[in-house]
Parts: structure tokens; C-alpha cells; sequence
DNA sequence: AATATTTTTGCAAATAAGTTGCAATTTATG
DNA sequence: CATAAATTGCAACTTATTTGCAAAAATATT
């Protein structure tokens, strides 16, 4: 099957009509790297609304046609490391605590990138989420 | 030296005051874990002006006194798995140029983290800048 | 295929996030 | 403590996103 039956497919099992504007939508992601909301209006550029596609894309995200690369914000500020230390996050999708991701381990990662690609990384964002240890504790008592 | 002290020296010495405002989102930002803007307006709430905030943050960013998780953009879109493939990336700060994050250090990278915390991720979002091969080399010979 | 029904679209207007101009206030300096 | 320079708050603006509603398009029915 073809990204576009499928496409079709997963409209018209859950009742959704095949439109211009969701085939627009679709084929302009299809085959390009992600997008922010703003690029992709531009390059649809005028040919449907720019409301219409943000609903496309709250519909396109319920039916897991699409995804997003979710930070759920734009930026997030801290002290520097010379006030206080930066460091990278895994949050909790139960509880919502957010801890450190292990140093250790992210820097064997970042070099790890640097020596495949010979790329020299000067900057990285990486969020993790998921469930703590007592999340899924909690959540297998819930499931018995 | 005191976090503290190293404000106001980080102030002085390149000509600006002490002023209220900045101590305001100096102790806010300090002892939390990271906070989007609105957040930090929100728990300012009031004792200084929302404007003065953006300032703020703005003056604290080129004084490197605080730093941004920076995305630059709250989301980005991409069509899922099952249309095409999920990928995190690389993105060339020389030339712009974006490429994927080998996926075989990633899943070991996010397996030790797992193993590491007793955390089970079930997302993540990964993006890393740096220079490319072709303009480190390109760099070194303009820096000749 | 023509019409009735349901879904989707575009437009106008609302809400939210961030920025800019300017006068009033605060901070630094002699 | 008076003056000059820097900083703040307010109002107004821009940009991003959402909502209500009537018109248009898609689907179902005959």
C-alpha cells in the first residue's frame, strides 16, 4: 500500500472525509524534513487557509497520521553553568518530576555522534519522557 | 563567590545596574528547574511588568547569564512511522545543512538511560547542532 | 445522477505570546 | 542631593493560534 492509500485508509476508517486541503497538507510533509507550523503554511501558501490547516493538523495528530517533535514550548530558560549547572531531563509522564539525565552517559552518546559522523556537536536539546520507577509500580497495582 | 555577587559583577562589569526587576528573575530562575516564560511571569505575578521580563531575559541571555533549552520552535511536524520514518538530527550550524542521528547509538543511548534510572521511556526528542565535516574544513582554511 | 445530509472550509473575530515607543521612575555619579 | 543615564510600566502593535458560523464540498440516499 502507498503512503497516500494508506493515507485515504486511515481517513475513511475513522469516518473522515478525503479532502483537498488533507491531501495538501499530507504531500507537503510527505518527503520533507519536519516542519514548523509556520513553514508548512508558507509552503501551502495560499492554496488552502491557514485555519485549515491547523486543523488538519490537530486531526492529522489524533489519528497518528502525523507527529509532532513535541517540546510543548518553544524554549525554557535556566542560570547558566556558571550560576548553576545545566543539565537534560527525563519527565515523568505519571508524576510529572523531572530528574537528570546521567552525565556520563550523554556525553558518551555526544561523542559517540561526533566519531560516526565526524561532526563536531557544539550545542544539543534532549528531553526524555516516560514512567519513574514508581510510576510503573503504582500503574501495575492499577492493572490488577 | 556567591551566585549572588557574581550577578551583580556579571552586571557592573559591563555597565548595567542592579536593579529589582533583575534580582527578581535572578531568585526565581535560581533553585528551579527550568521554566518557560510563561511560567516565569506567572510565578513573578505582578511585582514586576511582563515587559520588564522579556527585557530581562533578553539582557540575561547576551550577559550569558542564563541560557535557553532553545528548540527556536515550540514544534515541529512530521508524518509518522508508518508513513515515513522518524528520525532525530544533526544540523549544521555552517551550512544548515540536516542529517540523521545513527539510529543504533541512539537506542543504546536511550536503553542506558533506562537501565540506568529504572526509567521506562516512552518519547523523546533529540536534536543536536554543530559543524559538519565539509565546513570544519572549510573554517580552518579561512582561518588561515 | 439529483437531492438530502453530514462534514469541511473560509472568513471574521477572539485570545495568547512577544515586541516597540515613549513618558515617568529609578539608579548611579559627582 | 542634584543631575544624567539607564530602566520601567503602560498602551498599542505584531504574530501565532483558536473559535463560531454561514457557505461550500463530500458522502449517502433515492
Amino acid at each position: 500500500m502507498s503512503a497516500y492509500e494508506d493515507l485515504n485508509h486511515a481517513l475513511k476508517q475513522r469516518g473522515y472525509s478525503i479532502t483537498r486541503s488533507r491531501e495538501i497538507v499530507f504531500n507537503t510533509l510527505s518527503g520533507s524534513t519536519p516542519l514548523t507550523t509556520a513553514d508548512l503554511i508558507k509552503r501551502i501558501n495560499k492554496r488552502i487557509d491557514r485555519v485549515s490547516v491547523y486543523r488538519t493538523i490537530k486531526l492529522f495528530e489524533e489519528l497518528g497520521i502525523i507527529q509532532r517533535l513535541n517540546f510543548g514550548f518553544k524554549y525554557k530558560l535556566e542560570l547558566s553553568d556558571r550560576f548553576a549547572e545545566h543539565h537534560h531531563h527525563l519527565t515523568c509522564i505519571g508524576c510529572n518530576r523531572i530528574t537528570d539525565i546521567n552525565k556520563k552517559e550523554l556525553e558518551a552518546f555526544i561523542n559517540s555522534i561526533a566519531s560516526d559522523k565526524e561532526f563536531l556537536p557544539s550545542a544539543h536539546q534532549i528531553e526524555i519522557q516516560g514512567y519513574c520507577k514508581k510510576c510503573r509500580e503504582t500503574e501495575k497495582q492499577l492493572n490488577n
